[in-house]
DNA sequence: CTGAAAGCGCTAACAT
DNA sequence: ATGTTAGCGCTTTCAG
């Protein structure tokens, strides 16, 4: 691996100062050099292969381009989509996104934004987050910006993307009155996860506001959001009682849990669900997908941003 | 953000040589170092919350610690997991992967590979080389450690990890030949992706070993790895002819696009394939499963290490 | 518009 | 065993 070519290479070989090349290829510091010798230089580093060595750039600036962007789990298949869609936007303005995988453990979550703010990420976007969050609260102290995706924090500062919960588990819990079932379980998400909170939440909101049975034991807490734990809710509900005749479970994961263990004890959910899935194969589409509005409806929660606070604060002592 | 506690700020407080204290700090060079100095300077550089500046590091070192991975796109199925392999292994030696998509197009691997060589990765992974790729060729040149994973490279330098295709093709048609098909069809995949490639030269290989029909318009070729293109082959297949009873399909993806195509035309497969499917769920395994050794078996090729290259040089000049 | 000069934080000869 | 020294390649005041 031959020495790379500087730009201390580039200013001797278009014959300026180091300065002048850094300027001139820079496109936001171009206008201050004249066209001619941005040409030259432009060229010059054409020939002579320069690259820009981000690790100086960083090492002088303090920013180093890099958004450290942590998951419970890349192999887990929500997040791949998500972290394309941040990688894509994130390429457009010159950044970087750095994965990192926490497998839900909070010591892990911590030593790895521990590893990410050395190597100088300017940012996190956190998919990993608790209500209550150790990292969050440590990261959000030390004033690097922070959002969190999939998953909000309790911490005001923090701003967060996540879907519209409320929304969406008014919608099942409708659909599902609509077809005429009164008791509706739930197998709800961990409470110390915002997911989880929220869409129990959501499910006591409308479940009254439905008229539905309100008894407590149709509701039962899964401990995380695996398939496994699916399994054991369904095996506690059936303990309890056998007159529901819907189960509203927080994810995906539980909800096949939940279908597995129905299925082993031969009680068809719903209508059978080789039938169901039988059908959703041979049309493309589930059969119970009602044509509604804005599927993907994510809610925004939008801090103040740190420019703005500090506008605010120079305005109150001014 | 408040400046960062840096190595001097360590060493002034634990009353030695900033060097002391990077020595004290590295395990590698910790041994240089009396006990008590180090015990001292990590005492102080906990209390004072410091943190390695991985960007001064890498601009002294020449070397970031961090290494290029390139795949298609991380949101196809087959890639996090391998990705997911490969940060856990890298983390383990104080290495941070970097993903970059490609969806395929050469252009893009080849500003990528760019940028991420301005952010001074140690090496790449590629996932996403097709057999003869100008990005593998230039990184080579530039003497970049690169290896292959999931594809090869025709580059005769370049090491790989891949999946053995011919075993895998031959299992596959043997199979199916102890079930009594003699007239299989192919749906091969791109021919310029070794796997395409590879896959292809095993059916052609096996399924003569086998003694079985050999008729050249029973292959066909897809453009490229998606199920629209393994619909598309499907049709064309039937078009030439009707009587094959069995269809080899390069990848997953061909295969999905396969079956839907001949569902919608009312062809079971294979016999009928909701059966296959409600069979395989109920179960939790494919009923066609064969019991047999090595299921994840991967090909490794080796080229003899930098070291090694010049370690041989060496010793033919010597 | 361009040059000079300083220094970001760290490591690694080299010297003691 | 520790200190001295000299940059790594870049950006950015400050001068001219």
């Amino acid at each position: 691996m031959k020495r790379q070519t500087t730009l201390k290479d580039v200013a001797k070989a278009a014959g300026v100062h180091v300065s002048t090349a850094s300027r001139a290829l820079d496109p936001k510091n171009r206008h201050l050099i004249t066209p001619e010798a941005v040409q030259r230089i432009l060229d010059v580093s054409q020939q002579l292969g320069y690259r820009h060595n981000a690790a100086a750039a960083a090492l002088r600036t303090a920013r180093s381009r890099m958004i450290g962007v942590v998951v419970p789990d890349i192999a887990n298949p929500i997040f791949p989509p998500i972290i394309r869609g941040i990688e894509d936007s994130l390429a457009q303005i010159g950044y970087l996104a750095i994965i990192g995988n926490t497998d839900n453990d909070p010591v892990r979550e911590k030593s790895l934004a521990l590893k990410l703010q050395e190597r100088g990420v300017d940012g996190f976007i956190l998919a990993s987050v608790e209500l209550q969050d150790d990292t969050v609260a440590k990261l959000a102290e030390d004033g690097i910006p922070i959002v969190t995706v999939n998953r909000r924090s309790s911490n005001e500062n923090v701003s967060s993307v996540v879907h519209d919960d409320d929304e969406g588990i008014r919608r099942v819990l409708t659909h599902l009155a609509s077809l005429g079932h009164r008791r509706i379980a739930n197998i709800a998400g961990p409470q110390r996860l915002s997911t989880g909170a929220d869409r129990y939440a959501a499910f006591e909101r409308h479940r009254k506001a439905l008229g539905l049975a309100e008894e407590v034991d149709l509701v039962t807490f899964a401990k995380g959001y695996t398939e496994s734990e699916g399994e054991r809710c369904v095996e506690e509900l059936l303990v309890r009682r056998q007159d529901f005749s819907a189960i509203v479970c927080a994810n995906d994961r539980l909800a096949i849990g939940a279908i597995e263990s129905l299925a082993r004890r031969g009680i068809k959910c719903p209508q059978g669900h080789f039938d169901y899935r039988l059908q959703r194969y041979a049309d493309g589409r589930s059969p119970e997908t009602a044509p509604d509005d804005d599927p993907d409806r994510t809610i925004q929660h939008r801090v103040p941003s740190r420019r703005a606070v500090d506008e605010d604060d120079r305005q109150r002592r001014g």
